[in-house]
DNA sequence: CACTTGACCTGTCCGC
DNA sequence: TGCGGACAGGTCAAGT
């Protein structure tokens, strides 16, 4: 899923539903998704009452009241759906949502709050986890160590921006800025959706790209997130927020799954191709190398 | 150090 | 219908 809006749409919707609520238990079934979850982390999680939810590039903090954290990746296919009782057991669930359904045979973690309502961390391709780390080392885990700065950040610049992706000049530009040391939160959908909006072939190599070339795509990646945000992040495949909700962004897209229909800019058909070996959607004229 | 590729998983879609 | 292969929103650990 889940690249920095969807995260962002997920840590919205959670900061309205869970806050204050008490875990009173929790189970996992696979030990990939919850490393340990069975003996070490259990008492620091039991009773403890949800205080704050942030997030860091594409991974989620559920801060707890034992000073511990959640740490949480989506990965690929990831969702975190809050149900209550009341819709649960399917009070007339909206078609757009998960939550009368739940838990599935892709839920991996479940958070009981003891009241009917429940926290399900699904995930159909167990590439994502959840880890309990002590709230004061959260920044000095590998990651967040690495993970380069947060794009919409309001002192961030166009001039900053460029700077970071001095250290990675001889690749290309898709690959540079999927590179989360580079910049936070950008994945293959905003990659390609930025790219096309700042008229650069994803295959250029970044060293032959001009300061002007950043600083238009510095704005492309600030406006598609920001517009992908408002409209509740993309809806590939899985990913819903956390009442099970899809997002609408697809709706906007220009170039992301778009190939065969006309460029939105001059017309020309959008084709699909590979770069960095990862899909990549471009108009051939708009974007050339 | 910088760069590329394969691996991690499950599910779906497309061509034969 | 069935089967094999390619592919899917993301990182890592290897390899060069």
């Amino acid at each position: 899923m889940p690249e920095l809006p969807e995260v962002e749409t997920v840590k919205r919707g959670l900061n309205k539903l869970i806050i204050g609520r008490k875990i009173t238990s929790v189970k996992s079934d696979n030990p990939k998704s919850f490393p340990n979850s069975q003996v070490d982390v259990r008492s620091f999680i039991i009773n403890a009452k949800i205080t704050c939810v942030r997030r860091r590039a594409k991974v989620l903090l559920i801060d707890l009241s034992t000073n511990y954290t959640l740490v949480i990746h989506l990965k690929m296919t990831g969702q975190l759906v809050f149900v209550t009782k009341a819709n649960r057991f399917g009070a007339g669930h909206p078609n757009d949502s998960l939550i009368g359904l739940l838990p599935d045979k892709s839920t991996r973690v479940t958070f009981d709050f003891g009241d009917g309502s429940y926290l399900f961390f699904n995930d159909q391709r167990k590439f994502g986890w959840v880890r309990l780390v002590p709230t004061p080392e959260v920044p000095n885990i590998d990651f967040m160590k690495k993970v380069g700065p947060e794009p919409l950040d309001d002192d961030f610049t166009a001039l900053q921006f460029a700077e970071r992706f001095k250290r990675r000049s001889r690749t290309t530009i898709k690959a540079a800025i999927l590179d989360q040391t580079v910049i936070a939160g950008v994945g293959n959908i905003y990659a390609d959706e930025s790219l096309w909006g700042a008229k650069i072939h994803p295959a250029k190599i970044v060293g032959d790209l001009s300061f002007s070339k950043f600083k238009h795509l510095f704005n492309e990646v600030r406006y598609v997130m920001n517009l992908s945000i408002e409209k509740g992040g993309s809806t590939n495949r899985n990913y819903v927020n956390a009442e099970g909700k899809k997002g609408s962004y697809m709706d906007f897209a220009r170039v992301f799954r778009q190939e065969g229909l006309p460029c939105p800019r001059c017309g020309t058909e959008i084709i699909k191709i590979k770069v960095a070996s990862r899909g990549t959607h471009i108009c051939p004229k708009c974007q050339r190398l």
